[in-house]
DNA sequence: TGTTGACACCTAGTAATGCATAGTGTACCG
DNA sequence: CGGTACACTATGCATTACTAGGTGTCAACA
């Protein structure tokens, strides 16, 4: 998977990074290359606008900080980001259920 | 999930269902609605524009057909069109697998 | 000392894409 | 004869990931 084709998925990866505890976007994208097995390897044009959106939708907080000359913003999760990424998730699952069933032909259940 | 969010991944839907043997619009709708237990109830101006954008690129070849009065253009998957749809069926798994182990914060390896 | 590369942020513009909307026409059922 | 299901088409909008460019710090190294 070389770059693009998140797909309207990344509020959930960014939401359940930062579920894990409060980070700065250059934390993020290591943390998600990391997590996915080097899958998403997300450009920074991708991730901080997208950063910005979720900050201005309610879902996150953010502050400056300094950390050997560097400023950093560090981004945390709100209560209504927690609540997004609990529907989110239930989205995910019920998305990537029904892609499975399409796939295989077979019309629903698959939750065992 | 009502409506939105398919997200890049309705050209493998679509090939998936093609796969199954050649049909009109309308019935890939209706197909789409049953296989995912009513999950996709994609409207028709999100379907037909997608299956000329397929045809365009090759993927899909179609010819019309008159049946009792209505005219129907059916589409079936061309060689290219069926390879397409294994590339993207090997990209959907490693996507969705990807996206569920950084949900689970477990990195990799989910492959039974 | 200068330069390279990793760290860390930002924005403007672009292409793709799903969808809303609106329109055409046929067949069938009440 | 009117409505509903069938069946297709085109236009235009909003979202979104990404490209491409830019700023600045710090550590390592030649």
């Amino acid at each position: 998977m070389r770059g693009q084709a998140l797909k309207g998925h990344l509020d959930l990866l960014l939401l359940a990074i930062l579920a894990d505890g409060a980070r700065h976007g250059y934390a993020i994208i290591d943390e998600l290359r990391e997590r996915s097995g080097e899958a998403f390897d997300l450009p920074e044009g991708t991730v901080y606008p997208a950063l910005h959106r979720l900050q201005k939708g309610g879902y996150l907080s953010s502050e400056w900080t300094v950390v050997q000359g560097r400023r950093r913003r560090i981004y945390r999760l709100t209560e209504s980001g927690r609540g997004a990424l609990g529907e989110q998730r239930k989205a995910w699952r019920e998305f990537s259920g029904a892609v499975g069933s399409v796939l295989k032909g077979v019309p629903w259940p698959d939750t065992p």
